[in-house]
DNA sequence: ACAGTTTCCCGTAAATGC
DNA sequence: TGCATTTACGGGAAACTG
């Protein structure tokens, strides 16, 4: 009867930080007749959850408000809870929230609305409750916690199963990989083509990838560290995506960043090309940064690779990434520098490609000299840059519609004014 | 009876930020006889505060405790308040805090303490209270407060006027140079020098800086923009003291920093020098930036003085200002770049002077190349670079003791752990 | 000691008030 | 409308807490 139905977050719907105002809505879907007195909604968080084991949360702020007439649209009730606040419920016996089998961002909650009317002599009680929740205390947690948006919502249709992640099932790779790719074109503007899902694959799943059905764990994709590295996979992957919304945006919409690409992989592709040919590709070793290769041919006749130590947001917020390809120098010695960037891979002038998204600002605050920073490597004349060893190649991936994932995504909570993330 | 004597805040004592805790402590200087009850304190914001003209605010978190003695010490009862935290006390009716005659960071407030006990059938009251507090809600607000705070305890000795800025007595030159240089020396580690103020002295007041006598309006200290800027004497100074603080200390405090220097003067000192002779300044036409300044000797004979362009903390927090200087790089059309910055006036060569404030970073992430941002003018062969015009030179300065304004500054409230500034 | 989690609060941006 | 002031909250870091 009643559907919890808001605007869609505008990014990253379903979760809640403690602290921060956040809005809801509520419609109702049955026109009632003649109700003659105003119906009142009452929203209450973690209703029903049985203390222990996980945290609960409570709303703050005042929680009830009375239904009108929807402004525009077919003239149905609805009512908008804004400036809404949690807060968590401490207990004063020893129960403590999170009993460490689950993290805070496995934790699922949920928002009830409660409305009670009489028609005809009938007394009819409504109660309908949101998809599950996470609720986080710091920015930092909401990697984790889209991780388990995206898995809940991948992976069942159920509406409010919230002991989900007790035993969370797997996903096949070929699930998985929709989904990211739908985070990249959602988020970065610009989904994942076929190889880079391949490099992905790989990294996840080793020689697997190549079947589609493979599975993978809800442990393996954001719990456990990839092998050497302090890190999971999902938060390597956010971290990326990070850096493209914020540094990398209008670079990566027009596909000039590989980004997944093995190492291998690479010089295969840069081998037999134009010296100075390079691509941009997404730093394994280290969380949100980005690098160039490029070829160069040696007077011996070999072929030698080179990549820049990674750009990451510090760097890359005291100059943008496209300045950083146009004024890289490498000064050998007392040579005159010179910018081994010539060629976009395949074989893009590097000007034809990046020089709309150049930013020059020669600044003229007049009595002064401008003066602007540019990236420069200094190579010794001793110095040895020793190709390092690389990740095996592999198979394609399974595209799709995600149309499913899109509809439960597009509910329901929506923190207020922009709320994390850009 | 009582004295409200509390740790020195480690930086801006008697400003307090809504919202934000602080930390208060009060001590019973005699000693009571047999008091077998427990001494309770209650500590309140604003009291007595006529309501109109100006905000109020109260004290949101528990206010009352026990005294109790102090743990090191002769044995004195004290008590200390943490985490108190005010907020704006809202009015019904009309009547609004603020009444537009004084800015919120001109407005004084006080924290009054009272305790009442028995003794020997004798009732007494204790009453005592703060020094006026600032009372400010966004950091952005500190440097107007601080700015009163100084004013306050520089001119008057009064315990509790809170009408003080109604109508703000004047400072002389001698007494405010006094306090601007014992704020460079407490916060940036280093005072200001004769010729630092007389240049300070001529841009407040024009030539009457020559008489130390000469009188500043509060007004035109903090209130009022300079001519043809967009902020104010004090806003201008506080801005250097934040860059100092932030990011050029080490430079500053071996005194590398001439900062306060006419362009005028400028000139007169470096034209006589070795070509590659420079020298720091602060810029005058921006909030918190520095600028380096170098002769140069034209073929023709002719002196020629470069000013870059001023770095702020945006341009600094990507590269210390030490290896900015080191690797400042100057390119005229495609000859080899070249460092014009050679000898710090009056002829310390550069690295002799900087050599220990580099921070040679060479990275070693072994499969990249390292690479670094490096500061370059970019001079194109028709480029001009027009020396500007500039400011009148002058007199000396009184120095002297300021036992008084340390006394009075060391006063009192404390918020919680380094609260404002780094 | 330590890792997961929360709190604290600056500093920027946006909202609000006058 | 513009300016003064407050609120909001991301993000880094410290504090907490088992």
């Amino acid at each position: 009867e009643k559907q919890p139905c808001m605007p869609t977050h505008p990014q990253k719907p379903l979760i809640i930080k403690t602290g921060v105002q956040f809005t809801t809505k509520v419609r109702l879907l049955v026109k009632l007749p003649e109700v003659d007195y105003q119906l009142k909604v009452k929203t209450t968080f973690d209703k029903d959850l049985p203390p222990g084991r996980v945290r609960q949360f409570f709303i703050l702020t005042n929680n009830t408000k009375v239904m009108d007439i929807e402004d525009y649209s077919n003239g149905c009730l609805s009512v908008e809870f804004r400036h809404l606040q949690l807060k968590e419920k401490k207990y004063i016996n020893g129960t403590k929230g999170n009993e460490g089998l689950l993290s805070v961002t496995e934790e699922l909650h949920s928002l009830s609305f409660e409305a009670c009317f009489t028609v005809q002599g009938l007394t009819i009680d409504l109660e309908t409750c949101s998809l599950p929740l996470v609720v986080i205390s710091n920015v930092s947690q909401l990697p984790g916690g889209w991780a388990s948006v995206m898995w809940y919502n991948l992976l069942t249709d159920e509406p409010r199963n919230l002991a989900f992640f007790g035993n969370p099932p797997r996903a096949t790779w070929s699930q998985l990989s929709e989904v990211l790719s739908w985070q990249f074109s959602t988020f970065a503007g610009q989904g994942l083509n076929k190889e880079q899902l391949t490099m992905l694959g790989e990294k996840l799943l080793g020689q697997h990838a190549s079947c589609s059905d493979y599975q993978v764990s809800w442990s393996k994709f954001s719990k456990e560290n990839i092998a050497g590295k302090p890190f999971s996979f999902w938060m390597w992957l956010d971290s990326i995506l990070e850096l493209i919304k914020k540094h990398l945006q209008p670079v990566w919409n027009e596909n000039y960043i590989m980004g997944f690409v093995s190492k291998e992989m690479e010089r295969t592709l840069l081998k037999d090309r134009e010296p100075g040919t390079f691509l941009l590709r997404f730093s394994e070793s280290h969380l949100g940064g980005i690098t160039f290769t490029w070829v160069e041919h040696k007077d011996n006749g070999d072929v030698k690779f080179n990549s820049v130590e990674p750009y990451t947001k510090n760097r890359l917020s005291a100059l943008p990434f496209a300045d950083i390809i146009r004024d890289y120098k490498v000064i050998s010695d007392g040579v005159v520098p010179e910018n081994p960037l010539k060629f976009l891979y395949p074989d893009i002038p590097k000007d034809e490609a990046f020089g709309r998204l150049y930013n020059s600002q020669p600044s003229k605050v007049h009595p002064y000299i401008p003066s602007t920073l540019i990236p420069i490597s200094e190579l010794r004349s001793n110095s040895t840059s020793t190709p390092p060893s690389c990740q095996s190649p592999e198979p394609p991936m399974t595209p799709g519609e995600f149309d499913m994932l899109s509809e439960h995504l597009c509910f329901d909570i929506d923190t207020m004014s922009s709320p994390y993330s850009d």
